[in-house]
DNA sequence: GGACTCTTGGTTTTT
DNA sequence: CCAAGAGTCC
């Protein structure tokens, strides 16, 4: 993914040994910064030299950004014309409906993205007559998918669920799994659970699809799942031309269902493999490197592999300590704005953050300072509701059985067909055991309605069976068409937020894009496709705009400059992941891939005080930081930035009910801390039981501590 | 039936 | 703090 370059245009004697690789498994060690992704691409490369068909190598990436980067590449190099090079998911999607009758399913499938699966995980619920507060349909979902990534059907799960959560959970599944089965609908773990065992339960399948794909080779195998793993292995069972690349220290979707012994058992899986460790690094700065390797060394739970620097020593790290979360934010863009006045280019400079919340406040503080930004996965396109809504009509025209597309539109733009009449649909669609499309196609004959809602259900039935007649070639035209005769056109143009318009006709430009590029257009094809796309891929590298990220997005990526915020116990690592060793170590290796990230300047910070949900709070600096070895420097220049501070001391001070049980504390009083020893009150917040002491230790450093923790004795 | 306000509950990361 | 759902009024 990244333009890695190696000094002289040559391979390394282990990078040579991986391109030039023959027949059989091929593990590929590569830690970051390796040149990895050249390596794959030289790797396709030298195998059509060496007489290979392109129609018989696939390649798998993580993110169709990465596709299409590694599709590029290869281009360059010649000859890869006809390489499959796709996701995981896209290839399932492309079997599921080739093998459509094998997998028992309907190729004209729904791809159901997060929003469409909790409707259907709520609806599970609620047959279960389950209360949404002891069983979250957040919770449920994500209970479901673990499932589905380990390949366990409801069916199995059903006969090992021995306790009430699991039976109750057992009896969502089969519900939520039964929903989507009616809505003709897969969801993504579908995509891959149903492509697992279509190859297990069809060896001549496999067989094909090793014919077909005699060379796979798939990048960042550290994050595969089960499922995945069991896909890879199926397809390369009648050659085991299998390449797999990928660095054990950088798998960051444990919770995904990413399980990293895939990769730490390739060499048992695979007997005979050879394997390949890239250790040199030609991206970082020696400096960056020893650090990001003194912290992954903390990490018990893995395999040593050293990081080789071939640059020349550059700058320092910084890390730093501002008072709160805007002042960080005003710091960054201050330091962005130095770093251009010494030539630096804004698409060079990334600003990582561990949760997507984090971004607001440096958008605001770049708005303030005008530096340039793209947020990589802002809110995400294709949920927004009125491209969601145009999609709707396009989705039911292919899959009729998708229910929850026709809830979406029925009433979209307004034609009075509400609830009461929606339900009575539903009622009458479920009794007669037919689907909701049926239902409104003979609702003359539901008996419970007037005929008010008669008449207008019709009309809403003629003019999708009106769209239907222009489904076929072509995807722009009939975008286009349904976005005016649906009347949203005319609804949006009403709608407050400016904005819609604008998206739909984009979304309408992107289909004439699709038009444009693919041999053989077709609505279903388009509309599975785009279900895959994430807001990661529409990234521009080239943009003259900082890029702001999860550390998750950054993955794959890198950058000259790159600041990464927020260090702070509770946020990396996150809270859920404190009291749970594993899941530390998996936050430590996000931080590792951060850190990795940074070419040249790397620039760490965190925030004394954070508004975390609306409550202002204290914080403490996370315990990775002094993992680093480094030390920490304190900001001493708050003033220099123009901010109110939202929450100012006096706020504090006129705290109305002092609680009596907490000790009061004077300005100057001399106090006993039973780790860093005596010290003088320089600031006391009265905030009842919460109340702060900051106070000047002996010792040198000030702290600012909270009162019913920090145990603190009074001394005369 | 639809637009509006109010309340409640939930809060990591993504194909 | 924010989004979704329930409740209220026209």
């Amino acid at each position: 993914m990244e333009p890695t370059q190696h000094p002289n245009d040559k391979l390394t004697p282990s990078q040579k040994k991986a391109v030039l690789h023959k027949d059989g498994p091929l593990l590929v060690i590569a830690g970051p910064g390796s040149g990895k992704t050249r390596v794959i691409t030289s790797r396709i490369a030298a195998l059509i030299d060496s007489g290979v068909n392109p129609r018989n190598i696939c390649a798998i990436t993580f993110t169709n950004k990465a596709a299409d980067e590694m599709r590029q590449r290869a281009f360059a190099l010649g000859k890869a014309a006809g390489t499959h090079i796709s996701t995981f998911h896209s290839l399932c999607v492309r079997i599921l409906r080739q093998y459509a009758n094998f997998a028992k399913i309907n190729p004209n499938f729904s791809i159901y993205d997060s929003a469409e699966q909790s409707q259907c995980i709520k609806q599970a619920i609620k047959t279960c007559e389950l209360d949404t507060t002891n069983f979250s349909p957040a919770r449920m979902l994500e209970a479901v998918s673990t499932l589905k990534n380990k390949l366990i059907t409801p069916e199995d799960f059903e006969k090992n669920s021995d306790d009430f959560f699991s039976n109750t959970l057992a009896k969502i599944y089969q519900h939520y799994q039964n929903i989507l089965t009616e809505n003709n609908a897969l969801d993504f773990d579908d995509l891959l659970m149903k492509t697992a065992y279509l190859l297990e339960d069809n060896p001549d399948i496999c067989q094909q699809l090793g014919d077909r794909y005699k060379f796979l080779l798939i990048d960042e195998y550290q994050d595969t799942n089960h499922a995945q793993y069991k896909i890879a292995k199926s397809i390369a069972s009648t050659h085991n031309n299998i390449c797999v690349t990928g660095d054990p220290d950088q798998s960051i979707y444990r919770w995904r269902g990413a399980d990293i012994r895939n990769i730490l058992a390739f060499e048992t899986d695979y007997p005979n493999a050879t394997v390949v460790k890239l250790e040199e690094n030609f991206r970082s700065t020696p400096n960056i490197l020893k650090t990001a390797d003194k912290l992954i060394a903390k990490n018990q739970n893995r395999k040593i592999k050293s990081l080789i620097p071939t640059r020349p020593p550059g700058e320092d790290i910084a890390v730093e300590a501002f008072e709160d979360e805007k002042y960080e934010a005003l710091a960054v863009a201050d330091q962005i704005k130095n770093l251009e006045d010494k030539g630096a280019k804004l698409k060079d400079i990334a600003v990582f953050y561990r949760v997507n919340s984090a971004s607001r406040v440096i958008e605001e503080a770049f708005v303030k300072n005008k530096v340039q930004y793209q947020i990589v996965r802002g809110v995400e396109f294709y949920s927004r509701k009125e491209i969601r809504d145009l999609l709707g009509y396009l989705k039911i025209l292919v899959n009729p059985q998708d229910e929850v597309a026709f809830l979406r539109i029925i009433n979209t733009p307004t034609r009075g067909i509400g609830k009461t009449t929606i339900n009575k649909i539903a009622a009458y669609a479920d009794s007669k055991n037919v689907t909701f499309y049926d239902a409104l196609k003979n609702v003359d004959k539901i008996d419970s309605l007037s005929k008010a809602p008669k008449a207008k259900i019709a009309v809403f039935v003629n003019m999708i069976e009106q769209f239907k007649k222009d489904v076929g070639g072509n995807v722009g035209p009939i975008a286009e068409k349904i976005f005016t005769e649906s009347g949203l056109e005319n609804f949006l143009s009403t709608s407050k937020d400016q904005n819609a318009l604008e998206n739909v006709d984009e979304l309408i430009n992107a289909a004439h894009e699709y038009d444009k590029q693919t041999e053989q257009p077709s609505l279903l094809d388009y509309l599975q496709q785009i279900s895959l796309f994430s807001d990661t891929d529409t990234y521009d590298k080239t943009k003259g705009a900082v890029s702001l990220m999860t550390l998750h997005a950054a993955k794959g990526l890198e950058f000259e400059n790159v600041f990464i915020v927020g260090l702070e116990e509770g946020m990396l690592p996150h809270e859920r992941a404190a009291d749970n060793e594993d899941e530390l170590e998996e936050e430590r290796r996000l931080f590792f891939v951060g850190i990795t990230r940074a070419k040249t300047r790397l620039f760490i910070s965190y925030a004394k005080y954070r508004t975390i949900r609306g409550q202002f709070q204290r914080t403490s600096a996370s315990p990775f930081l002094y993992e680093l070895g480094i030390s920490l420097t304190e900001s001493t220049e708050e003033n220099d930035y123009e901010y109110e501070r939202s929450h100012d001391d006096t706020e504090f001070d006129h705290y109305d009910h002092p609680s009596p049980q907490t000790p009061q504390f004077a300005i100057g009083q001399l106090v006993r801390h039973k780790k860093f020893g005596l010290g003088r009150v320089i600031k006391f917040v009265d905030m009842g039981p919460d109340s702060l002491v900051e106070i000047k230790f002996n010792a040198g450093q000030t702290k600012t501590l909270m009162l019913k923790y920090a145990k603190l004795e009074k001394i005369e």
